[in-house]
DNA sequence: GCGTTCACTTCCGCTCAGCGGAAGTGAACG
DNA sequence: CGTTCACTTCCGCTGAGCGGAAGTGAACGC
């Protein structure tokens, strides 16, 4: 019976989006059948949309067959962020320089990180963020530091839902690190000891715009220099301040006309 | 008469397309009304495909109610570059930091150069190249030095177009040019003078794997500093160098399991 | 307060673009 | 040579999509 069992209701837009959607950091290269598989469409279905996604150079299918996300994404992405990551990272540069540590910036999205940029140098280190990547706040040097500055009903529900333990340092007792929000708070910084990887400590600051955390600045070291941390605090939170006034300014100024 | 006219042969998937299109970096905000314009489909179409595309946040409405392109699309795009990003990065924040100078990396894409990353510090620079911004290839230094070690049928079908003038100094004589990436190629680095814009200078060298251009590492000055870009030469090519090293080495390692 | 303009937002009859099972193709392997 | 795998092509059927038209809400000027 040709012509049948069409997925009821499920829109082209969707199924696009949903092709689209099968790509992500575990998964970057995909064959066509695997699309299909992870997008939940019938073979034939996915051939035709890739086909025009691939024409327009959303997807780019590699000499050994397999699709990956193509450059047409790439910058149509890079209209995305806004004025952030353009005014931080000469900060975010200067915090490296300064300290000679691998530095990251983050946004809140959701009850997520989102990492939107990262300085680094040639040393291994043991840093899991990812730019584009995202991780649980609670366990994140960045997400404390974005948590605690938060309206406290956005605290209170994260705090409400199940918080997960990548170790078993991870601090996942809600009254716990409630209080420990409130110390980040009060100390203006946060810092986390192995609680996203075991190995791992870090440092991060909130970038305040009108009392309200737009991103974080962060640093993550070895656990093995942990006791070097408290001389990267000063430093993290002087460009974090840094960076609040270059974005301040940047959102003050008239939009470009068009 | 209702459910007229309808634009003929026109698949879903390209109107998606389309929408995403109307939006660059001289139009990074838009309107639906303006997105309808810019895309040559009725509102109503628009209207419908633009709310699925808001919802799955590739595209997100500001409270002016312009649409910009979404976070989701930003992390997706960040599968697309492969590793040429992420090993340069280390590169160029040591280029950076030696001469003091901006840094960008950028690769062939067609028959212009593609900007995939840059590294700046806070002073202010006359350099108009965007990460994610393209430009021809003939007036800027990472052009000349991607195009000087192309094939010889890639050079000339480059030659062969109309070459656009963006200043007086612009080289866009086929064989004046042609000769200049002659010299390029021996030399092993390219230098552009005001070629691109009035009061820019610059140096690039092309980053090789196996004898082929896959991006140019590039440094731009204000042309009343131009006698200072012979120092730069040396540290571009061994940056360019590390980074062909670098290149090869992630190229041939094992990929991921999936 | 009223009329006008602008930018959507909603509605709905009509139809063709899209669906996906089935068949076909090509390459690799034993 | 047969089997398996990963597509690629085909085509009858139908409901998703189209877009003109109508409706809505906000802003503005008189």
């Amino acid at each position: 019976m040709p012509g049948g069992a069409r997925q009821a209701g499920r829109s082209v837009t969707s199924r696009v989006l949903a092709v689209l959607g099968a790509f992500d950091a575990e998964h970057p290269r995909l064959t066509l059948t695997e699309i299909a598989r992870r997008s939940g469409m019938a073979l034939s279905t996915v051939h035709r949309l890739v086909g025009e996604l691939e024409a327009w150079q959303a997807l780019t299918r590699a000499p050994d067959g397999r699709f990956h996300v193509g450059l047409r994404l790439w910058e149509l992405g890079q209209l995305a962020p806004g004025p952030l990551q353009q005014v931080a990272r000469p900060w975010l540069q200067e915090l490296f320089g300064s300290t000679g540590e691998n530095v990251h910036l983050a946004v809140r999205d959701g009850f997520e990180v989102l990492y939107v940029d990262k300085v680094h140098g040639r040393r291994a280190v043991p840093i899991v963020s990812r730019v584009g990547g995202r991780l649980p706040m609670h366990p994140t040097g960045v997400g404390k530091a974005l948590l605690a500055f938060e309206p406290d009903r956005v605290v209170a529900s994260y705090l409400s839902r199940p918080l997960e333990r990548p170790t078993p340092h991870t601090i996942t007792e809600p009254g716990r690190l409630a209080r420990e929000l409130r110390q980040v708070r009060e100390r203006g910084y946060a810092v986390t000891h192995e609680e996203m990887t075991l190995g791992s400590c870090s440092a991060a600051a909130p970038v305040l715009v009108d009392g309200r955390p737009v991103a974080a600045v962060g640093i993550v070291v070895s656990s093995r220099r942990a006791r070097e941390m408290q001389r990267l605090v000063e430093p993290i939170l002087v460009v974090a301040g840094h960076i609040s006034d270059a974005y301040r300014t940047a959102l003050a100024a008239p939009q470009p006309p068009q």
